[in-house]
DNA sequence: CCCTGATTCGC
DNA sequence: GCGAATCAGG
Protein backbone atom coordinates (compact mmCIF):
# COMPACT_ATOMS: atom_id res chain seq x y z
CA UNK A 1 0.00 0.00 0.00
CA UNK A 2 0.92 3.49 -0.92
CA UNK A 3 1.31 6.42 1.50
CA UNK A 4 -1.04 8.47 -0.24
CA UNK A 5 -1.62 12.03 0.85
CA UNK A 6 -4.72 10.86 2.52
CA UNK A 7 -3.19 8.21 4.23
CA UNK A 8 -0.21 10.54 5.37
CA UNK A 9 -2.60 13.03 6.97
CA UNK A 10 -4.82 10.63 8.97
CA UNK A 11 -1.43 9.55 9.93
CA UNK A 12 -0.26 12.85 10.99
CA UNK A 13 -3.66 13.58 12.93
CA UNK A 14 -3.83 10.25 14.58
CA UNK A 15 -0.62 10.58 15.48
CA UNK A 16 -1.02 14.08 16.68
CA UNK A 17 -3.76 12.64 19.07
CA UNK A 18 -1.81 10.57 20.68
CA UNK A 19 -2.83 7.26 19.55
CA UNK A 20 -0.12 4.52 19.33
CA UNK A 21 1.75 3.48 16.23
CA UNK A 22 -0.24 -0.23 16.89
CA UNK A 23 -3.62 1.64 16.63
CA UNK A 24 -3.16 3.74 13.65
CA UNK A 25 -1.41 0.95 12.05
CA UNK A 26 -5.05 -0.56 12.03
CA UNK A 27 -7.01 2.16 11.12
CA UNK A 28 -4.93 2.70 8.09
CA UNK A 29 -4.91 -0.64 7.73
CA UNK A 30 -2.42 -2.52 5.39
CA UNK A 31 0.43 -1.51 7.46
CA UNK A 32 1.90 -2.81 10.43
CA UNK A 33 3.06 -0.62 13.54
CA UNK A 34 6.35 -0.96 11.79
CA UNK A 35 5.40 0.95 8.65
CA UNK A 36 3.70 3.94 10.67
CA UNK A 37 6.79 4.23 12.97
CA UNK A 38 9.19 4.52 10.13
CA UNK A 39 6.82 6.51 8.40
CA UNK A 40 6.25 8.94 11.67
CA UNK A 41 10.60 9.40 11.57
CA UNK A 42 11.21 10.03 7.72
CA UNK A 43 8.13 13.06 8.31
CA UNK A 44 10.14 14.86 10.80
CA UNK A 45 6.80 14.16 13.30
CA UNK A 46 7.54 15.04 16.65
CA UNK A 47 8.19 11.47 18.20
CA UNK A 48 7.17 10.64 21.54
CA UNK A 49 9.26 12.65 24.39
CA UNK A 50 10.73 9.63 25.97
CA UNK A 51 10.73 6.58 24.17
CA UNK A 52 9.94 3.58 25.91
CA UNK A 53 6.47 2.11 26.26
CA UNK A 54 4.08 4.03 28.76
CA UNK A 55 4.69 6.95 29.97
CA UNK A 56 2.82 8.59 27.74
CA UNK A 57 1.58 10.71 25.80
CA UNK A 58 -2.17 10.34 27.16
CA UNK A 59 -4.73 11.14 24.41
CA UNK A 60 -7.31 13.58 25.56
CA UNK A 61 -8.44 13.44 28.95
CA UNK A 62 -12.60 14.37 29.42
CA UNK A 63 -13.01 14.67 32.99
CA UNK A 64 -10.94 13.89 36.19
CA UNK A 65 -13.84 11.63 37.68
CA UNK A 66 -16.05 13.06 40.11
CA UNK A 67 -16.00 12.23 43.45
CA UNK A 68 -19.43 10.61 44.96
CA UNK A 69 -19.07 12.22 48.26
CA UNK A 70 -19.16 9.79 51.12
CA UNK A 71 -21.73 8.64 53.39
CA UNK A 72 -22.20 5.82 53.59
CA UNK A 73 -20.81 5.27 57.53
CA UNK A 74 -24.98 6.38 58.82
CA UNK A 75 -25.91 2.63 59.90
CA UNK A 76 -25.53 -0.57 58.43
CA UNK A 77 -28.39 0.15 57.23
CA UNK A 78 -31.77 -1.89 56.47
CA UNK A 79 -30.40 -5.67 55.16
CA UNK A 80 -30.20 -5.36 51.83
CA UNK A 81 -31.11 -8.43 49.36
CA UNK A 82 -28.07 -9.95 48.44
CA UNK A 83 -26.82 -8.74 45.59
CA UNK A 84 -23.55 -8.48 43.92
CA UNK A 85 -21.98 -4.90 44.07
CA UNK A 86 -23.89 -3.39 46.59
CA UNK A 87 -23.03 -0.33 47.83
CA UNK A 88 -20.19 -0.28 45.38
CA UNK A 89 -22.53 -0.48 42.64
CA UNK A 90 -24.64 2.51 43.58
CA UNK A 91 -21.80 4.39 43.78
CA UNK A 92 -20.70 3.67 40.24
CA UNK A 93 -24.08 4.34 39.42
CA UNK A 94 -24.12 8.02 40.22
CA UNK A 95 -20.89 8.40 38.64
CA UNK A 96 -22.03 7.21 35.62
CA UNK A 97 -25.37 8.94 35.75
CA UNK A 98 -23.27 12.29 36.15
CA UNK A 99 -20.57 11.56 33.15
CA UNK A 100 -22.18 9.79 30.64
CA UNK A 101 -24.61 12.17 28.59
CA UNK A 102 -22.91 10.55 25.65
CA UNK A 103 -24.44 8.14 23.29
CA UNK A 104 -21.87 5.58 23.15
CA UNK A 105 -23.13 2.46 20.97
CA UNK A 106 -21.15 -0.09 22.94
CA UNK A 107 -19.30 -0.41 19.78
CA UNK A 108 -15.97 -1.45 19.19
CA UNK A 109 -12.93 0.81 20.29
CA UNK A 110 -10.61 0.74 17.80
CA UNK A 111 -11.05 -1.73 15.43
CA UNK A 112 -11.56 -0.15 12.21
CA UNK A 113 -11.90 -2.45 9.03
CA UNK A 114 -14.04 -5.03 9.97
CA UNK A 115 -14.67 -7.35 6.93
CA UNK A 116 -18.80 -7.59 8.36
CA UNK A 117 -18.72 -11.60 7.76
CA UNK A 118 -21.92 -13.70 8.14
CA UNK A 119 -21.69 -16.57 9.93
CA UNK A 120 -21.33 -18.56 7.30
CA UNK A 121 -18.36 -16.96 6.40
CA UNK A 122 -16.38 -17.72 9.17
CA UNK A 123 -13.38 -19.89 9.43
CA UNK A 124 -11.25 -21.18 11.87
CA UNK A 125 -9.40 -18.38 10.89
CA UNK A 126 -11.24 -15.71 11.37
CA UNK A 127 -11.70 -13.44 14.44
CA UNK A 128 -15.27 -14.39 15.46
CA UNK A 129 -16.04 -10.97 17.44
CA UNK A 130 -19.58 -10.60 16.82
CA UNK A 131 -21.05 -6.85 15.97
CA UNK A 132 -24.42 -5.49 16.69
CA UNK A 133 -27.55 -7.05 17.47
CA UNK A 134 -27.99 -10.91 17.01
CA UNK A 135 -31.73 -10.19 16.66
CA UNK A 136 -30.79 -8.13 14.04
CA UNK A 137 -30.35 -8.43 10.12
CA UNK A 138 -27.11 -6.30 10.24
CA UNK A 139 -25.12 -8.59 12.95
CA UNK A 140 -22.19 -9.61 11.48
CA UNK A 141 -18.37 -11.05 12.65
CA UNK A 142 -15.33 -8.94 12.77
CA UNK A 143 -13.89 -11.35 10.60
CA UNK A 144 -9.79 -10.37 11.14
CA UNK A 145 -7.62 -12.91 10.66
CA UNK A 146 -6.98 -14.48 14.22
CA UNK A 147 -4.21 -16.88 13.97
CA UNK A 148 -4.18 -20.26 14.33
CA UNK A 149 -5.23 -20.78 18.02
CA UNK A 150 -7.51 -18.07 18.96
CA UNK A 151 -11.23 -17.31 18.24
CA UNK A 152 -9.97 -13.27 17.77
CA UNK A 153 -8.07 -11.22 16.46
CA UNK A 154 -5.49 -9.77 18.36
CA UNK A 155 -7.78 -6.20 18.92
CA UNK A 156 -11.10 -8.10 20.16
CA UNK A 157 -8.95 -10.75 22.03
CA UNK A 158 -8.28 -8.61 24.26
CA UNK A 159 -11.55 -6.75 24.79
CA UNK A 160 -12.88 -10.45 25.18
CA UNK A 161 -11.84 -11.71 28.21
CA UNK A 162 -8.94 -9.96 30.29
CA UNK A 163 -9.87 -7.02 31.47
CA UNK A 164 -6.47 -5.81 31.82
CA UNK A 165 -3.82 -4.55 28.92
CA UNK A 166 -6.01 -1.41 27.43
CA UNK A 167 -9.23 -0.40 28.49
CA UNK A 168 -7.72 2.64 29.49
CA UNK A 169 -7.61 4.55 26.30
CA UNK A 170 -10.54 2.15 25.47
CA UNK A 171 -12.70 3.77 28.12
C1' DC B 1 3.70 -12.53 28.00
C1' DC B 2 1.70 -8.30 26.56
C1' DC B 3 2.77 -3.78 25.03
C1' DT B 4 5.42 0.82 23.59
C1' DG B 5 8.52 3.72 20.33
C1' DA B 6 13.48 3.93 18.10
C1' DT B 7 16.86 2.48 15.11
C1' DT B 8 19.09 -0.02 11.57
C1' DC B 9 19.68 -1.47 7.07
C1' DG B 10 18.58 -4.28 2.86
C1' DC B 11 15.51 -3.60 -0.55
C1' DG C 1 11.23 5.94 0.61
C1' DC C 2 9.80 1.88 2.66
C1' DG C 3 9.24 -1.38 6.52
C1' DA C 4 10.84 -5.96 8.77
C1' DA C 5 13.97 -7.01 12.06
C1' DT C 6 15.90 -5.70 15.88
C1' DC C 7 16.66 -3.16 19.95
C1' DA C 8 15.39 -0.98 24.38
C1' DG C 9 12.11 -0.25 27.77
C1' DG C 10 7.43 -0.61 30.81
Amino acid sequence: MNWTDERVEKLTKLWADGLSASQIAAQLGGVTRNAVIGKVHRLNLPGRAKSGGTPAPRAKRPAPAPRPASNFNARPAAPRTISRGGAAAAVREDVAMEAAPQTRPVSDVVVPIAKRLALVDLTERTCKWPVGDPMHEDFHFCGHDSGENTPYCKYHARLAFQVSGERRRAR
